[in-house]
DNA sequence: GCCGTGACGATTC
DNA sequence: CGAATCGCCACGG
């Protein structure tokens, strides 16, 4: 079968499968493919996304619930604004609620 | 087919 | 809780 769909393409088909007001994580999207020692690859995928893509990226976040580094979205900031207008909450620590919005595929 | 890279994860101090 | 370290895996050159 023409399978020529890279581990990337398979991250961005699996994230984009993330309900609204719900967030997931590099390793769990990384587990879901069946590597969940690639959670960094998973990050590579997230980073080598093209714009315009429609891919909530904006939706995945580490393990801790810590946002992206600044370089991405234009700052952890705009993420965080997407975040909530989801009805996702954050805590003291400026961090995802991952006991209440944590989806794994 | 080896080397460097990186939006991570878990552990340790 | 915060900072630092090691390991892991797929991609590009």
């Amino acid at each position: 079968m023409g399978t020529t769909e890279t581990f990337f393409e398979r991250v961005w088909s699996v994230a984009a499968k993330v309900p609204r007001g719900n967030v997931t994580t590099y390793g769990a999207l990384a587990r879901a493919l069946g590597s969940p020692g690639a959670a960094r690859t998973v990050g590579w995928a997230m980073r080598a996304a093209p714009a315009g893509s429609r891919l909530p990226c904006h939706r995945v976040v580490n393990a801790t619930g810590d946002l992206s580094p600044e370089e991405a979205f234009g700052g952890p900031d705009v993420q965080r604004s997407l975040l909530e207008s989801e009805g996702i909450t954050f805590d003291s620590q400026g961090r995802v609620d991952m006991k209440r919005h944590l989806w794994i595929p």
